[in-house]
DNA sequence: TTGAAAGCGCTAACAG
DNA sequence: CTGTTAGCGCTTTCAA
């Protein structure tokens, strides 16, 4: 028994039943009957021989031949993390709206699986490249943009970067959580931290600071714990909070993740939040309403951030300019809700 | 001024700084100096000038020449839908394993637009397929797979499908789930609708049915209500029953969102859950210790269908052959926790 | 041990 | 109005 051949039609073949030469079937394939002047009838006889064979161009042809692939690489550390899977939702769409599509790579948060994965994109050729980078440096990717591919970070960036950056404005965002804080009278703050370095966490960090600061108050520096955004890191950090530092009255968690640590060692340990301990937390999800304790957050525009970073890839790409203006901000929203206690004394 | 050209060297640019032809540089790179008994010194020689021209195989010349192009297609109605974007990774993290390229599409839950994405992915070759459908048909799929593309279909499928198709055990859930309500005694029981016609839907409802049947209970059909794995449909499905059926006293949501419009609509009602209403749901996340009311859920093991569905392609692309078992299950594990309340009566 | 040449499928310049 | 030809970048016969 022998399956039906998938072994896709060529031009070559549609040319030859419809019996013409390819570079009529090609012409009359591609909308350019009426601009080199084909007869009706050898066009309409090429369109049903296409029709008939299931003929579908290839873009690997095409894409050597015309030097443009219609590829978008688009490279993030964890697909399955809601924020990274709506921002590359967010280019997809774009990208398909604008005939590209999107190559996918999942980088497991590893600076070097990164590296390799931008390699393997560069080679097939993308015409532009949207990162979420991880790690502390972005010479690999600089060195692309330099070299003329289109480079767009997304999220993280570096501040010495000459490569065009999307973010949120974590500095401001913070700070306006913060001040939740200081307004109720808190005044032992702790933060979990996350990936020291990383331009949202530093930069957070520096906003929470510099609201305290405007309080009057100066971040302990001890009160600054966790080097990761994730649950674990959280839920460590909070547990040393409680057990060594019981004069904390709020923490600040720099991610979602932190803060579902932070959740867990509340619980853990009987500390109810807000009453015991106020918790406030960056980014947002669908069922922040209905969690025991809603908690007050700085929540970035995801969408806006995907949107924007779509819309400067594609501009770029049209114009083969590369824009002035390297770093953009995207605003944060602060959602107020019921995880602040006021402080007691 | 003039940046950098970003126009990739070729082999032949390779092959002119090495002194050397085509073929030879194209054998000293691709490990075949041992078989053509290269000498060592045009190997290092090519080995070099491709280093210093920062040479990169093109994948495009390469898939046109080997009519391999490397690619997976994936397509999925929302990339941004956490159980999607799970599946989308473990997919991914599987082709990178594999040396497999993931192109992503994104359907927006319209049969057009996935029609229309797969006819790109076609057009650009890929090597398999994997879609988590919308719409009540498959014809279109059944093609391309009958064609010689293997493709598997992953979440939805399609009763009459000759596609390869991994889902869970969405009927035993179910049952399991609804075992739950029967034991504490509720007869009257209140089904939140997701997208009718479609496999998880209807035999998920199948599944409640059967266990109410266990139970002596008849499903009544004016208690089954809504009709789109959404959260308005949720809302208002659960509304309905409030205003019209206040004798229910236990919903089971069919989806995520169908539950999280049903907490919305009790919450503005005034019900609280579980005292005045219990809720089930299906599927979790990874907040839902933390609800106000933690709710006990029927839960798929997204990342084992990613990876069944990854390792089927895979296993299929190798071998050539296409399995001759077509339907896979992956089990459901019920998780307990606080949203069911005795039945008063 | 190496090179020349053909060809993957397509488009476009050139030639009728 | 249509066909012939060259070439995108690569691999692989075939020939030396």
């Amino acid at each position: 028994m022998k399956t039906t051949s998938h072994i896709p039609s060529t031009l070559k073949e549609v040319a030859a039943a419809a019996g013409v030469s390819v570079s009529t079937a090609s012409r009359a394939l591609t909308g350019k009957a009426k601009r080199y002047r084909i007869s009706q009838a050898t066009e309409q006889a090429v369109q049903q021989a296409a029709q008939r064979l299931g003929f579908q161009p290839s873009h690997v042809a095409q894409s050597l031949r015309s030097q443009r692939t219609g590829l978008l690489g688009v490279v993030v550390p964890d697909v399955a993390n809601p924020f990274f899977a709506a921002i590359a939702r967010e280019i997809t769409l774009a990208a398909e709206e604008n005939g590209f599509s999107v190559l996918l790579a999942d980088s497991r948060d590893s600076s070097d699986t990164e590296k390799c994965l931008v390699g393997q994109l560069w080679s097939r050729r993308i015409e532009a490249l949207l990162v979420c980078p991880v790690g502390l440096s972005s010479d690999h990717l600089a060195e692309l943009d330099a070299a003329g591919l289109p480079v767009v970070l997304v999220d993280r960036g570096f501040s010495d970067s000459r490569i065009v950056t999307v973010t949120s404005d974590h500095r401001r965002g913070a700070a306006e959580l913060t001040r939740l804080l200081t307004t109720a009278g808190h005044r032992q703050v702790g933060v979990l931290q996350g990936l020291v370095g990383t331009l949202p966490n530093d930069e957070r960090l520096a906003g929470i600071r510099q609201a305290l600061r405007s309080a009057g108050i100066e971040l302990d520096p001890r009160f600054v714990r966790g080097d990761q955004f994730s649950e674990s890191a959280g839920y460590e950090a909070t547990r040393w909070f409680i057990e060594h530092h019981p004069e904390i009255t709020a923490l600040i968690g720099l991610s979602n993740q932190n803060s579902l640590g932070a959740l867990r060692a509340a619980a853990e340990f009987g500390r109810r939040i807000p009453d015991d301990l106020s918790l406030l937390t960056f980014d947002d999800h669908p069922f922040a309403d209905f969690l025991a304790t809603p908690l007050s957050t700085a929540c970035q525009d995801v969408a806006e951030l995907g949107r924007l970073a779509a819309s400067l890839i594609v501009e770029r790409i049209k114009s083969g300019k590369r824009p002035r203006k390297k770093l953009h901000r995207v605003p944060v929203q602060v959602i107020e809700r019921a995880s602040v206690a006021p402080a007691k004394h």
